[in-house]
Formats: structure tokens, sequence, C-alpha cells
RNA sequence: GGCCCCUUCGUCUAGCGGUCUAGGACGCGGCCCUUUCACGGCUGAAACACGGGUUCGAUUCCCGUAGGGGUCACCA
């Protein structure tokens, strides 16, 4: 019986080494980043490396801009390799003279079929209602038979009979009869090789023990331990994870928010511990922990709690943990963040309220486009702008108090958080009003908006002479006739 | 269509034959806290796709059905 196998017994006992391979056609994408986050992950755990390999054999489309942001977007989220990266493309001899061994240790044969010849037989298949394989006269053709003038391509010669096992880490014992499996093209009619003998060829040479990757690859896999068993070579455990969905279910596209990383960091203002987080309880589960920390990952991550069906992307939950993570996020890691997206800010000066500010900001926003909107009424200059809301605030009424709060406020020699809070409730109880009345009025005058921390940490904040600047402002007056 | 894989609340998941009147989280509703908005606390609605087996007993095991996904290139 001509049965192979992969077992997961066969390079156990070997340090682990696994990679992220992506090719540089495009961004880098949330699912890859999950992937290369699942291999970074199970290195780390089993204390073993984690490589990098750009598939770049794709000419045509792979551009220096997607490989620029595959690194940077790794980069992001700590996912950096090991050892310095392997560009497969530089590859390519290697690539050619394995397939020239396949050929000379009976594995592989040149193959004079063109594609014209391949389409129509391709065609007849279907029209006759039966799977189409390819069976390729020249597989077994005496080299004298070879013509000379006509172009040809190496391809495998997968066998016809038995069965290919394979056990998976992720799907589990998975077995396709070897009939299943076409002799495809390893190198093509420039000489050129193709995926399918680069990726088995690299990781060989790279000395991967783990190939986990997207489980539209478990096809593949078959097709890869042909040319694995050609060549005698080790074959490596697979572990072939489920492909992230949109909301709707159907394949993770741009409208579902599969935008690059860099969108996520860049455009959503999300933090990278808050997407490692997602991304690795996307498909894994440990019991029902939630926040997870890279060292906590690391310690608790295994492949057999991966599920084995699809998970659909969900970016509420993404962004509830972006808001987890930046209430426990450094002060001044979140000043520096936030004051790259503030337009006019710069120097000393506003970092420094910017990080003072930033405790009582942070909880009231869930990335850092929020957080950026909340921290504006810090430098805002005078006069204020007012949103239709905080308008709306700024009544005769409204005004006639905070000209009150200004002459009862000027008075005041102890400008701390205390003294300011129990001055106010004092006002407001003499005056027989509950603290809103004077609050929501003064929060318009002193930020323009109707939200914000809490009136005395504004207060505090923007100290004692701009606090009376902006309330004097609004205070006299009358509404609708200021400039 | 062939082959391969999958199926627990809307979503991510826990569950690995009895502990399930199925747990947690996000989201949603209500209440509390409260100067606004958040945070936080409490609480409510919400799921084992369907049909057969196996078993004393199935969410858990097996087989079908349905639905979903992946893959069938000289692309990766």
């Amino acid at each position: 019986m001509a049965s192979g196998s992969a077992s997961g017994e066969a390079t156990g006992k070997k340090a682990v080494v696994t990679r992220f391979a992506p090719s540089p056609t495009g961004y880098l994408h949330i699912g890859g980043a999950r992937t290369a986050l699942f291999n970074w992950l199970f290195a780390r755990r089993h204390g073993g490396k984690y490589l990098l390999r750009i598939e770049d054999t794709d000419r045509a489309r792979s551009t220096e801009p997607a490989i620029d942001a595959i690194f940077d977007g790794l980069s992001w989220l700590g996912l950096d390799g090991d050892e310095a990266p392997v560009f497969q493309f530089a590859r390519s001899d290697r690539h050619a003279e394995v397939a020239a061994q396949l050929m000379e240790n009976g594995h592989a044969y040149r193959c004079y079929l063109t594609q014209e010849e391949l389409a129509e037989r391709r065609q007849k298949a279907q029209e006759e209602r039966r799977p189409f394989r390819i069976d390729s006269e020249w597989r077994d053709a005496d080299p004298a038979t070879w013509p000379a003038d006509r172009s040809w391509v190496v391809r495998v010669k997968a066998p016809r009979e038995g069965s290919t096992t394979i056990e998976d880490l992720v799907q589990g014992t998975v077995t396709v009869q070897n009939e299943e499996i076409d002799d495809f093209v390893i190198l093509r009619g420039d000489g050129t090789p193709t995926y399918m003998l680069a990726v088995v060829v690299d990781d060989n040479d790279m000395g991967v023990t783990h190939v986990l990757r997207g489980d539209d690859h478990l096809n593949n896999a078959f097709r890869q331990l042909v040319v694995i068993n050609g060549m005698g070579w080790d074959v490596p455990v697979y572990g072939h994870v489920p492909l992230i969905h949109g909301s709707d279910g159907a394949k993770l596209s741009k409208r579902h928010g599969a935008l690059g990383v860099d969108a996520y960091r860049d455009e959503m203002g999300l933090l990278p511990e808050a997407v490692f987080n997602y991304l690795l309880r996307l498909g894994w589960g440990h019991g029902d922990e939630e926040i997870i920390s890279r060292e906590q990952a690391i310690e608790w991550f295994d492949m057999v709690d991966v599920g084995k069906s699809p998970s659909r992307f969900d970016l509420a939950k993404l962004q509830n943990l972006n808001g987890h993570y930046l209430r426990e996020a450094d002060d001044v890691r979140l000043a520096g963040l936030v004051e790259a997206r503030l337009e006019g800010v710069d120097g000393d000066g506003p970092a420094d309220l910017l990080v003072r500010a930033m405790p009582v900001l942070k909880v009231r926003a869930k990335d850092l486009n929020e957080l950026a909107e909340g921290s504006a009424f810090l430098f805002a200059q005078r006069p204020l702008a007012m949103s239709e809301k905080a308008l709306a605030l700024l009544t005769d009424e409204g005004r006639e108090r905070l000209a009150a709060i200004h002459e009862r406020l000027s008075g005041q020699a102890d400008w701390t958080l205390e003294a300011l809070e129990a001055n106010l409730k004092a006002m407001a109880e003499d005056l027989g009003l509950g603290l809103g009345k004077l609050a929501q009025p003064l929060r318009a005058a002193l930020t323009g908006q109707t939200t914000s921390p809490g009136i005395f940490d504004v207060l505090v904040l923007l100290g004692r002479e701009e606090s009376l600047a902006r309330i004097g402002e609004q205070a006299q007056v009358p509404a609708g006739s200021q400039s």
C-alpha cells in the first residue's frame, strides 16, 4: 500500500522552528497578523525560533511598499522575526536545483503539454461532468522523445494509489486519496519555481518544524508532501488555522474592516496590545479568560485550543478591548500618541498638561481618536468655539450663573480640587440649586462641549487664570450676539 | 460540480457522557453610582442547526440531512 503520513511525532524532538510567510502583494491584513501571532506564540511557548519569509516569487504583484508595510505592521504588534527575513525570490537557483534533483531521482518529469492542450482537456472533462486530473503522456516518456523546439515545465510525479494522511494540530486526522492529487507544476516554462516548490524547499532549508498557516492551505499540504517525500526530507508538523470571516460570515474583505494593520493603528487609533489580545482570542480560548497579557499568552498558548470553525471579525469587541487597554496604558505614552493627533499642539507645556490630564481623559475614550477629541479643549484658543449643545446651555439664565461663578471664583485663592468642589457645592446650596445647574453652563464655558472630565478636574487642569478668562468670556455676552 | 473542513446566545467562546434549569465576554435592555460623558457595580433577554442511532443517560460519541467555509492555475 502506497500510503504516506505526516505525523506529529516525527519531529517532536527537534527544537521548534515556526515561520510566517506572507506574500507582499498588499498590506498585512488582520488574518495574516493572527497567523503571525500564532506562529510567534507557538515558538515562544516551546522555546523555539520564529522566522519570517517574504514570498515574493510573483514578481509582477510583489511590491516594495507592501514589504515595508508588512514589516512595519509586524513590528508594531511586537512580532518581529527572530532572524533576518528570507526573501524567497533570491533563492530561485536553489529551488531549480531541487527540481533538477527531483527529476534525477524519478520524482518529477519534463512535461511538454501546452496550456492550450490543458485547457482543452479541462473543458472536455467539464462537459463530460467528470473530475479533471492531469494525466500527462510525458510522465514516463523516454528522454529520446523530448522535442527540442518546445518549452517544458517540470511536474512532480504524484502517487496514484493509496492515500495520504496528515495529523494536523488543528484539523486532526485528515486523509486524502492520492488520486486526488495532480501532477502539479514545480518549475515553470521560464525556469522559475512555483510556490508549491519554493515553500517546501525554503521550509526545509530554514529548518521549519511546525507549519502553522491559514486552512486555505490544507489542500496544498498534501501536494507539498509529494515534494517532501520525493526529496526524503523530514515532514513538518502542520497546523491549519481556520480563516477569519467578516461580520456577515463571508470571506473577509475590505468592507468588513479587513484593512491593513496600519489602518487599525493610524485611522482607528487602536493600541497594539488590544489588537494582540483580540486576535489571540479570535479562534482560540483559554477557559473564561478575556484579558490576556503577552506573558500569559505565551504560557497558555496551545494549538489544540485553536477552534476548527472560522470566526467572524467583530469590531465592537476589538474597540471594547482597546478601551480597556487605554485605561491601563501609561499616561506619558498616551500623551505622546495623542499629541501626534492634535493639531497645533507642540512644545513642552502642552505635553505636560496632556500627561496631567490623561488619567481623567483616558477613561472616557475607547480609541486614540476619541482621546484626542476629548483632549482638544485643553489647548483651545479663546474665543472658544461652542458646540451646538453647549450653546444651548448658555441661556441668559446660564450666563447669569456664570457671572456669579466668575465673581465667586475670582476670590478663590486655593485653586485645588477639594477647595473648588467645596466652594461650588456651597454656592449651589446657597442658591438652592442642584450642582448640575452650575456645572453644565460652566462646562460649556470651559470646554465648549457638554461632555468632559469632571468639572473640578477641568478647572484645575485649565488653571485659575485660563478658567476665569473662559468663564468671563461667556458670562456677560447676551446669547446669540457674541463673535 | 469533485475533494477537504466546519456547525453552542447576534458575535468571540467555556463545555472534553451525568456537574447544563448550558458558564464567561462583547453588543443590547433595565437599575445603581453621578455635575456631563465615561468608568464601575447589579440585573434581564439571548444558543447546544435538524433527523436518526450508541448508551441507563447525550451539548458532548457515530451516521445521515441541511447550512457555511476552503480548495481545485506555469497565483501565492
